[in-house]
DNA sequence: TTGCTCCTCACGTCACGTGAGGTGGC
DNA sequence: TTGCTCCTCACGTCACGTGAGGTGGC
């Protein structure tokens, strides 16, 4: 299994050895201690091949830059959210102001009592001009 | 002033140099050539020195950090700023719907005239039903 | 047997830090 | 003069990658 992640992410399989020394990577072991690598397993070797080959990032720095960008991943879903939230109440408070009235009292023309606005939306077919 | 740069950073002053080769820090320059570091350009020194020396980063990976760290104080702030603004728009939602006034100046029946709704208030309980 | 796996040890290479050496202006 | 600055060059050290060598199970 490590000749083919090796092979995958082109790289000595020595070199996964070594990274998983230092923590980079965990792959499954099956039962006889053979090393087991996922699909994910090699998208991060191929990031850290990146990093180091076309950065020259020494492991220290893959390791810090990895976390960076798990916290920033974490970060821009969470920005997503709050702007699709922040529409959403944009909108329902749009609906509330728009159409219907913007004030719960108002006052009634004769009379000049206070009413809810929706007790006197219930009077003006009567009253109306 | 390398020289007081690099002993409030802790570092060699052919190190400084080295850094701005590498354009990790750009000092200013004296009319004369001679490099100017601000108390900014310390503070970088010094969190260079820490990456450097404490997680063993060598300098492209302090390059990818410094700039991923500067992308997440950007989402940082943006997502203050999302939250804060959320927080207004529920406090305004609320507002609306919560069966008080949406405005602070209502017409009076009689006159016509705008009033505050505080004082509004105080007239109700004589015009009440 | 071959071809894989596991491991440890050792070497070559390169980046980095730093010292040396020589220059020039306050 | 001394003590700073500028620069380039060179060396020591260390991390990393990789190969060698020896083991064991399909």
């Amino acid at each position: 299994m490590i000749s083919v992640a090796a092979e995958l992410a082109e790289m000595h399989p020595q070199t996964l050895r070594m990274y998983e020394a230092r923590g980079l990577i965990e792959p499954k072991r099956s039962p006889k201690g053979t090393r087991l690598y996922s699909q994910a397993d090699v998208e991060r070797l191929r990031r850290i091949q990146r990093m180091t080959a076309e950065l020259g990032l020494n492991l220290a720095g893959v390791e810090q830059v990895l976390d960076l960008e798990a916290e920033l991943a974490r970060l821009r879903r969470r920005v997503a959210t709050l702007e699709a939230n922040a529409k959403q109440l944009r909108a329902e408070l749009a609906a509330e102001r728009s159409g219907s009235f913007s004030v719960d009292l108002i006052p009634l023309p004769g009379g000049g009592a206070l009413v809810r606005r929706s007790d006197h939306l219930g009077q003006m077919g009567r009253h109306a001009t």
